[in-house]
DNA sequence: AACAGTATGTAATAATATAACGTTTTAAAG
DNA sequence: CTTTAAAACGTTATATTATTACATACTGTT
């Protein structure tokens, strides 16, 4: 059996969801999405995390581990959900995935003493961001 | 109990949390630890929340941010929970603190090209460990 | 039409983490 | 030895994040 539907169409739920955390200029989490789309119906958590999980699956967002929160993917041609990489700020909380070809290569090359094969990774800088540094 | 450096000394709680983190062969879960010193006389989240909370700014301990589960450092000589990496197993869940110097050099190293000022990072790598690969 | 796979709606509950108190211990200064 | 401030403690309650379980509906393929 082979798949060949390279653009996968998305479900209701998870459009709805995407357009959210897409629009947004912050990670979002799973409760305040919840809060904003219960007026086009999706009422329970259970909604809202089936989406989030098959979003991450595709690569169409990024799960930020450190903050629970969720954010759109801004790099069409990034890896699906393979090599990521964020610069958090800990002072006003943004958040910015950080594309660059010799972190991605240099990590994706990694290879680790033990023996162990690695598929993917995630990566979280946190810092201060230009606006920050000056105050 | 022996403390013959200048390092601080722990507290009662902090330190019986991290010589059970110690003697983990796994990550643990903060309510696993719980249920785990409840003899002890923790009784409450908010005691071992505390004491994880100190012992990872110290960097005794780290936080598996993928996990929400704590592991001691192996890494005596490792940066006060500045530059963390972690391989995770898929497969068995095994999780090992990487320390690897041109991996560590690198990301310190590392500069944003948006500015920001990078203090501290976390780096989970996820694959098959070698004996989960055989099977 | 039959089937398999995916997605949905809903209720209940599990798991993770913090807020808000007041009290006690520790360590350092006077 | 007192005073004092910071850190740690104990306790109750509550907030936040995430999953289980089950019944139903939609999708595309044979
Ligand atoms: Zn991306
Ligand atoms: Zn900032
Ligand atoms: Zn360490
Ligand atoms: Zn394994």
């Amino acid at each position: 059996m082979i798949k060949m539907n390279k653009e996968r169409s998305l479900s209701k739920n998870q459009q709805i969801i995407l357009d959210l955390i897409d629009k947004s200029s912050e990670p979002l989490k799973a409760y305040t999405i919840l809060f904003n789309v219960q007026k086009k119906g999706i009422k329970a958590p259970p909604q809202v995390y089936r989406a989030l999980d098959k979003l991450v699956e595709i690569g169409k967002i990024h799960k930020i581990e450190s903050k629970n929160a969720f954010v759109a993917c801004k790099n069409s041609n990034c890896e699906i959900s393979k090599a990521t990489a964020f610069s958090i700020c800990e002072s006003c909380e943004e958040v910015d995935e950080v594309s660059d070809t010799k972190l991605s290569k240099f990590l994706s090359k990694f290879n680790d003493k033990k023996g162990m094969t690695f598929k993917r990774f995630n990566l979280e800088f946190f810092g201060l961001c230009k606006r920050c540094k000056i105050k």
